[in-house]
DNA sequence: ATTGACCCTAAACCGCAGTATAGGGTTTAA
DNA sequence: TTAAACCCTATACTGCGGTTTAGGGTCAAT
């Protein structure tokens, strides 16, 4: 199979897959009298595994690593468990940021919608941004002296 | 206030704040006959604006055009509010996906937990990872003919 | 007069995940 | 034989948000 060919099953372009290739995640695949590089199906495969992975939110590096470990006959699974521990970690913070900025931002842009622009303060960027700065919810109340 | 000042109250770097100058967030200070940058009491809250708004996940970019639009004497919290959607429904998608993954490791991380390693095939790669590629939880059932 | 802490500029570099460009060679069909 | 469609390498560039390096100048105290 030609480069263009793996490309086009696996929904990426030409370049990526030889960007792979320079980064450790795709082998050095076989060559034709051409130069032409020569793939078969554990190629397709291991295109897939890598889109998929990046999908799941796996770094290029980790991928490269967890492939590394394979290639060694080793099964990768007790790191990739570690990582994706660190990633729900992640994941589970991010989440919490979101929300509290998601609640935050509607508490801000409801006020606002109330009342747009009127009196702006002379010294103040953006309410809505502002609003959020003295720790969260000043609603009435003193800068919580 | 020299920019070493500044940077300290600030919690950045002496060179993040250059930086910033040069991406056209922070204004071009005063200067003494040193050349030393000489800044005031409204750039130290326009720092802190630009801290704060980037916490809340907007780029720099963004806080230039809130910054640039405040500038000119205009109210930016209509634009705040439009990015502030954008962000909003960013943020959705991205929770959504977290949480997709999360349930999707768990849930192999929980069964490899119960019986890791033991007969790789040897054509898979990670277990865990390629669990979830056929569409999800194929637990048990053959691959979602 | 020299040390140390501070300041200045311009430019290069970092990780990330590619994308683009320049300048070629190969294969296939008309 | 020539054109299209494919392939090759090497190198540079993108956007993001800075950080680092090189090579200086300034200011205060000793």
């Amino acid at each position: 199979m030609q480069i263009g060919e793996l490309a086009k099953e696996t929904r990426v372009t030409v370049q990526t897959v030889r960007f792979y290739e320079r980064r450790g995640l795709m082998p050095q695949p076989l060559r034709r009298e051409s130069g032409y590089r020569d793939f078969g199906e554990g190629d397709l495969r291991r295109l897939e595994f890598i889109r998929h992975a990046k999908g799941l939110g796996f770094s290029l590096q980790e991928i490269r690593d967890i492939l590394r470990t394979r290639e060694r006959g080793q099964c990768p699974c007790a790191d990739v468990s570690k990582m994706a521990e660190r990633h729900l970690a992640t994941a589970e913070a991010e989440i919490a940021r979101l929300q509290r900025f998601r609640r935050e931002l509607r508490q801000a842009l409801g006020t606002w919608k109330q009342k747009p622009t009127r009196n702006l303060p002379a010294n103040a960027i953006c309410v809505l941004i502002e609003r959020t700065m003295n720790g969260g919810r000043n609603h009435g109340r003193k800068k919580s002296a």
